[in-house]
DNA sequence: GCTAATTCAATTGCAAGCGATTGAATTGTG
DNA sequence: CACAATTCAATCGCTTGCAATTGAATTAGC
């Protein structure tokens, strides 16, 4: 055999920085964080802090492992995140009283008060991507199915 | 006007997590980093570790702005993971003589050998995505494309 | 030739993100 | 009931990622 070969399919996945979709994946990423981080700095928030109250502000009172499912992050990022939107006055943390090992996060009036001022950022986003709705709808499938796929295979 | 509206499109943009692209990107990039996380164990770099290895095995000697250009990082995320390098014997670190400002990093001979080590990953990472050629293609195009037009956007 | 503007890497301070571990609370099993 | 196993949040240590700044080297303008 002359070269190595994928298992059983015979195709050769790129070995250059510029071949390999991964990077683009982590580019796209980096450079979304990037708009974000603009758009959200009127709101005091970085965009995992953003994506916490998205959550809260569809569903209010969540226990951290509940977050943690939604958004895939485990509760040593979570907890100094949550930390952080305590001290700024949007959630509380409270023990649950039927399972002490639970923290219930709560929206506080602020909290809720916030989201109407973040009521433009998807809109501003979307204007940022450029793309038509289809392109957006089909990629975003896409990266779920990639999301999963690769989830799967970490363990 | 009953409710807000892309600017002349008349698009509602997702307002749920679920809905958003953003964050099906954002999750993608963390389930690839673990992925990567396990792939890289065995060689001691990180995904952004390996990702300067890649341009070095490229092109050996290239300046600290040449490979942010490449990777779309600025010097304070690469001066310290350099750094890094350095440390663990991978690459060196130069002044420049024709020009005392730029510092060039080329490959130790224990950073070329372990191009050779690192050969399965992209293989490994293929596999673990599970996706046929074509669509890794397209998604690659456009999440390229979506790298570039929030480039634009962000300043 | 001399000063102003620019370029380049480095540094600082902060916020993720996560592997690994800890400790408390709960559940399961005999 | 007892006690082992599990669940849950928190903590530690480390590596990104970046805005802002610094300081040195180079280039541009006069």
């Amino acid at each position: 055999m002359a070269t190595k070969e994928t298992k059983d399919s015979g195709i050769q996945p790129p070995r250059t920085l510029d071949g390999q979709l991964c990077f683009a994946l982590y580019s796209a990423n980096l450079a979304m964080g990037k708009v974000y981080r603009q758009l959200l700095a009127k709101l005091d928030l970085t965009y995992p802090q953003y994506l916490v109250m998205l959550v809260l502000w569809e569903r209010d009172g969540v226990t951290v492992s509940e977050l943690g499912d939604k958004l895939f992050l485990d509760s040593a990022t979570l907890t100094p995140l949550l930390k952080r939107l305590q001290a700024a006055g949007l959630v509380a943390r409270n023990r649950s009283t039927q399972d002490e090992r639970q923290v219930i996060v709560t929206l506080t009036d602020e909290g809720r008060a916030l989201q109407a001022k973040a009521a433009d950022v998807p809109v501003d986003l979307f204007c940022a991507m450029d793309c038509d709705v289809e392109t957006l709808g089909g990629l975003k499938a896409q990266l779920e199915m990639l999301r999963s796929n690769l989830s799967d295979a970490a363990k």
